[in-house]
DNA sequence: AATCTCCTTGGAATAATTCTAAACTGTTGA
DNA sequence: TCAACAGTTTAGAATTATTCCAAGGAGATT
């Protein structure tokens, strides 16, 4: 029975990234891993854990979400000035982004054929390849 | 001689976009589209005009690069969290954006080729697509 | 030149994020 | 089991980028 040992799953997947499995950690990476593919900013998270009874620092919000991303459980998204999301789908993929209401929406890279990108500059290599589709609501 | 006329093309720029000419309007096109296509922050900009010895607020720099914006002179890029590239190159192209230095380097459209994108949502058009190759320094 | 509207300004306000120093806790080794 | 260390969390201050505001200034039109 998986509710027996609610914490399991987010344990190891904490301790396989080489992070200290703290209360605030396991209790956030169980907000952001157990519920399919998400994208939060770090005060929804914040108060999602407010929500849910946890007691977390916003800094250690902060803290977490970066550390998961160096750890690579997640992957930061930039699309809107001033506002920083957390993915929790790290596999390679694309974002439809709604400008009128800020959600993120994952494209399946399958679904973008990106071709001929030209040769990064010397002295650098590609860190990523992002396509964001920008959508506005459609006049009519 | 272009020279006895140093604002005769920006204010013929801004009288087509419907913007009063003022003095600050004037003095801030003629940083940003007299010397090629540009990647400008409105600190940097401030910081330009300043130099430049033109007296202009940085809201009214944010003013302006919104202005323009909006007007259609300039795109806004976003790439690098809480912080705002403003683009002088309006035709359809994408982005180099070298992680390390926070640079941004337009890549021409026809060297980055997008396919088989999926159809937006119902209800929503697609306002853009943006490609960003994001690099990195090569370890080596 | 009068007038009207739009623009600019400095400074305060806001928003997102980071910093800091002190208190706390998971882990390790005895 | 417990001491002790290193890593973690915290509240609140600080920082950064940007926006807001109310008042004065300046293009445009007559």
């Amino acid at each position: 029975m998986i509710s027996t040992r609610p914490y399991a799953e987010v344990l190891a997947r904490l301790r396989r990234a080489g992070l200290r499995p703290t209360r605030q950690r396991l209790a956030l990476a169980k907000l952001l891993f157990e519920s399919g593919d998400r994208h939060v900013t770090a005060e929804a998270l914040h108060g999602e854990a407010e929500a849910a009874a946890i007691r977390v620092s916003l800094a250690t919000v902060y803290n977490t979400l970066h550390q998961f991303t160096h750890a690579g459980l997640l992957r930061e998204v930039v699309v809107d000035a001033g506002r920083s999301y957390f993915d929790t789908n790290i596999s390679d993929h694309h974002h439809f982004f709604y400008e009128a209401s800020g959600r993120l929406q994952d494209v399946p890279s399958a679904e973008v054929k990106v071709a001929d990108l030209p040769a990064p500059p010397a002295g650098t290599e590609v860190a990523r390849v992002e396509v964001v589709i920008r959508l506005r609501d459609r006049a009519s």
